[in-house]
DNA sequence: CACTGGAATGTAAACGTTTACAATTATAGA
DNA sequence: TCTATAATTGTAAACGTTTACATTCCAGTG
């Protein structure tokens, strides 16, 4: 590989006039830029950029690291991390923590010895303590979605306990009194904020918190069906699941379709993140938006800004989160699907009266909400 | 920040030492471990990944482009590839071309100074001169979905012609005669390989080649749901689509389903890539595997041994394609779908009977196919 | 006791940049 | 022509590692 030194030679300048050339420095004349550039071409010469950042003392990389990379909404917020970073003239590293607590944990110190401009962390299992302890010691660190004392300015966060109650009241305002709800088995804070959220959205109105309508599996597709199968299984019966994200509903409603129970006519189902997928269901889902994209970039910013000691850039904006009206939401149904079930094993006729009534119902729905 | 030089001054022994131990050299008294250890606890010590890897000469890092981080598609090549790189040492350094010639040449000539260990470039706009340059001047490039004359050796692909041959077959097995395609509108090679696999099964069914059934667009949701309206808006009765890949085919779905149009019972859909949206659609939809994970494993492995000049390692493996079947494809209606939109339109009764026996061909396919 | 060999440790020169600071050259004014 | 000043260029010391080579230390041997 060429170096600065063997383009100096070609160019017949000395290695600072062509370091000044590569970095857009004035205080050289033309002749010199030309015979650098030509000389560079010649070469086919490019800076490196460990040596940079060694010399500058100021890396050009932001470290990121997520649970899996193939998730949706972590692609979501990798892409909008990778322009974000673009935009301030650096790269991105990317690391996995695949939901294991040792490999979170080397995500972490391989991104520290990297010495990153940024550092933006989404760890499920690293305990409190630990993290806190890595904040203490990386000023530039910033987390997404925890919430660690003392260290709120730098957690990246929406108001996940909002966004289910808004949910959940959706489904309560078409109607539906038996709610069941699909969570994470995973512990951190978006976790138990929805968690909180469905609770307080039933006790405010004064609906009964049944233990046997909440359960907790991995916070994905497989997860989703592994979920829904329980909740069957449990014979209790519910007209509609608020579930913890939009992958899990989408396995969920897989499960549901399979044995013929029709969303939204006999079963309401309402998701969170509002992922792409949420809009190719059939019928699309209802769910609440997740600024992700918006997170992801306020967290590199927010991240480069610390690493320069910028104070008053550090500032978080707050992020919205609102329901997106589909179509997965109607009122619950005047047979209960455990009943229609029974029915229609005992060999009785497919209810294409219901179906019209059904279609009625979600059209009076529309309309009280507004489109 | 601490360097080795703060370590070895606390721990009283040189900073030769202090690598020796860090480094996991066996040439060190467990005495002088112990010391060294404990001085980097105390100090908090991280090794700089940049100056290891100039005085090395060997980089640690894997440099990744790809179109769009949100894509699902590409999603899990990166995960397959921040695999691979971990169980290689490395971390991943990850570009977006973003569909832009500019950008993706920015991201080319990022990771190039970045000197990395291992370099994968997925790149949709660069032309194929210019890529063949950097192909000659980077012994270690890899290129994905490219094929550049010269260095078929390193460009990871599958047989995109024959997975739509496949495809497409199926369509006619299942007795379609009418069979639009929808294409992606880049005129790469998967892009164009995709294409001649549509048209070489028609041409080997014997069956004519309507470029009134052939569309292209972007290779999004957006894309597909363009691509229908405009497939619908020409007014040309079809079958059956096969769609460049699942996005498409999930944009394309969803305008169908907003039509009245039913999968399959009106129009049977294949995609491709066979991403997770597919398992998910209702109708599941019936489409093509990519390994995109496996060739993601593999150009890793490829271009780092490329880079270590290993020669022998850097064979690549057959990529498979197979159909895979799901519940999109069902024999041709026997009123299409334009005709029953019409009868519809003019105020006739819902087609009960025709669901029954839409079911009814159903079943034999599904009979026929073998599960 | 001197000598040998091996293990443990240390020294210092890379690695490829950036950038103070010094040195040189050119320009203009006297 | 000679300064004074500005513009350009060059020199060399960092930056934080690794590692070849040199040195030191010790146990074991004759």
């Amino acid at each position: 590989m060429a170096t600065i030194r063997d383009v100096a030679k070609l160019a017949n300048v000395s290695v600072a006039t062509v370091s000044r050339v590569l970095n857009g420095s004035s205080k050289v004349s033309a002749q010199a830029r030309e015979a650098v550039l030509k000389a560079q071409r010649e070469l086919d010469f490019h800076l490196n950029a460990n040596a940079r950042t060694l010399a500058r003392k100021d890396s050009e990389i932001i470290g990121v690291t997520v649970s899996d990379l193939s998730d949706p909404y972590f692609g979501s917020m990798v892409r909008a991390c990778e322009n974000a970073a673009h935009k301030l003239g650096c790269s991105l590293l990317v690391c996995q923590g695949l939901h294991e607590e040792q490999r979170e944990i080397v995500a972490i110190e391989n991104l520290l010895s990297h010495h990153c401009r940024g550092m933006i962390v989404h760890a499920l299992t690293v305990p409190d303590e630990r993290l806190s302890d890595y904040m203490r010691r990386v000023p530039s660190m910033v987390l997404i979605n925890r919430e660690i004392p003392g260290f709120e300015d730098r957690c990246v966060n929406i108001d996940n306990e909002h966004g289910e109650y808004l949910a959940v009241s959706q489904l309560i305002a078409a109607g539906h009194r038996d709610i069941a709800y699909v969570g994470s088995r995973h512990s951190i804070l978006d976790a138990k904020e929805r968690l909180a959220g469905y609770q307080r959205a039933l006790k405010s109105h004064n609906l009964p918190l049944k233990p046997s309508l909440v359960v907790a599996d991995e916070p994905l597709l497989d997860g989703g069906v592994r979920a829904a199968k329980e909740l069957i299984s449990r014979g209790v019966s519910f007209t509609a699941v608020a579930v913890y994200n939009d992958t899990m509903a989408a396995g969920l409603i897989s499960v549901l379709n399979e044995k013929g129970i029709s969303v939204p006519d006999d079963v309401s189902v309402v998701g969170f993140d509002d992922i792409m997928l949420a809009r190719c269901l059939n019928p699309p889902l209802s769910t609440i938006t997740n600024p992700v994209e918006e997170m992801g970039e306020a967290a590199v910013r927010l991240s480069s800004s610390l690493y320069h000691k910028d104070r008053q850039a550090a500032a978080l904006p707050e992020f919205e989160v609102r329901f997106v009206s589909r179509k997965s939401i109607a009122p619950p149904p005047a047979k209960s699907w455990t009943d229609q079930l029974k029915e229609r094993s005992s060999g009785k006729a497919g209810s294409h009266e219901s179906k019209v009534s059904a279609a009625f119902r979600r059209a009076q729905l529309e309309a009280k909400q507004g489109k």
